[in-house]
RNA sequence: CGCGGGGUGGAGCAGCUUGGUAGCUCGUCGGGCUCAUAACCCGAAGGUCGUAGGUUCAAAUCCUUCCCCCGCAA
């Protein structure tokens, strides 16, 4: 392997993790540029990326700028010959972008131009996409719109969640790294460019997205559900508490109730009335409870004052 | 000290205000009905009510300590 280059990586959530563990394991990684630590959770901990933690078990210096626009000279200090960048939550710089000798490189969570933005996993399940990957790509000062070096596609299935899909993709992202990096430093692929006019953004889950919206198909709701497991979590209202929906499924009963209704409740759980059929809600969370079977939480609860309850 | 909900047999809950035989819906086990069943009927096992202390003749219930789980906000 070519120990010689000098590769900065840049990324921060689990999903780097596992393509910043094969750079390691493959080649020379000098340092790491991840998101600085934040207070998370109840109780205000600080708490550190996993990205950070990977490379403090590596012994890899680590740098945490709060704007890395005005701290750039920070990683032009350490004179990469390669930067590679997965999931990093900032825009790069166009100093850094211009410097390596072999370019910034970005693995991205999708076959790009579609699904250019931060949250291509997700939406890709929520826009009901039969099939997505990974996409190797040379960075270019817009965002995730460099010319594409090589791409990887995988199915999602119809059980596929967010969580599924994410683990599917982030070792995909390892081992196509892995496998495309020789040839791209031997600079035998000739990267090709983005066709503008098929790009399509995947911004950020934004809160209103997590609201279920049962006026619409039941794949559709489904497909919102499954997309949002196992973070952030689709949630909708009863009796103004919000329940989280983990779960569902795209049942075959209809009624002609309004959307939302609670038109039955069944051993698998609360059937909820959307614009062309039901949807059964089979694990959900109450507010201040944990995530449980619907069914479990119909045992503790009068069921009949259910049936006809409107949810959201 | 950011706001709030909660810890009761294996699961989900009620009971706590107005202290005094442990309740409900499931699950499990046994039996019955049935061609059959996830359906129905009968029966059984299983809980020192998160922890420690206090008040009381008596605490799941009232007071205090601590631990743990969860929702929101950041």
């Amino acid at each position: 392997m070519n120990k010689d280059i000098k590769i900065v990586f840049m990324g921060t959530p689990d999903f780097s993790v596992p393509v910043l563990e094969a750079l390691i394991k493959n080649y020379n990684v000098i340092g790491v540029v991840t998101q600085p630590d934040k207070q998370v959770g109840r109780h205000g901990e600080i708490r550190m990326t996993p990205v950070k933690e990977l490379s403090l078990k590596y012994n890899i210096p680590v740098i945490q700028p709060e704007r890395l626009r005005k701290e750039s000279d920070l990683v032009l200090a350490l004179k990469p010959d390669l930067i590679i960048t997965c999931a990093y939550g900032q825009i790069v710089p166009k100093e850094i972008i211009d410097y390596p000798k072999y370019h910034c490189i970005n693995v991205h969570a999708s076959l790009l131009p579609r699904h250019r933005g931060g949250a291509p996993i997700h939406r890709a399940i929520m826009e009901g996409d039969k099939e997505t990957g990974i996409t190797i790509m040379y960075m270019d000062y817009g965002m995730d719109n460099g010319d594409i070096i090589a791409q990887s596609a995988i199915p999602i299935t119809n059980e596929d969640t967010a969580e599924t899909l994410f683990e599917k993709l982030s070792q995909l992202g390892a081992t196509f790294l892995i496998e495309t990096l020789p040839q791209i430093l031997n600079g035998n692929i000739i990267p090709t460019k983005q066709i503008e006019s098929e790009a399509t953004f995947s911004y950020n889950i934004k809160p209103e997205d997590e609201i279920i919206d049962f006026n619409q198909d039941a794949q559709v709701v489904y497909n919102q559900i499954r997309g949002l497991n196992s973070w952030p979590v689709a949630y909708t209202k009863l009796n103004n508490k919000r329940i989280k929906v983990w779960a569902s499924r795209v049942g075959s009963g209809n009624s002609n109730c309004e959307e939302g209704t609670i038109i039955k409740i069944s051993n698998e759980g609360i059937h909820v009335q959307t614009k062309n059929g039901e949807i059964i809600l089979t694990i959900i969370q109450p507010e201040g409870k944990k995530k449980m079977l619907a069914r479990d939480y119909l045992n503790g609860i009068q069921k009949d004052e259910l049936i006809g309850k409107r949810l959201g």
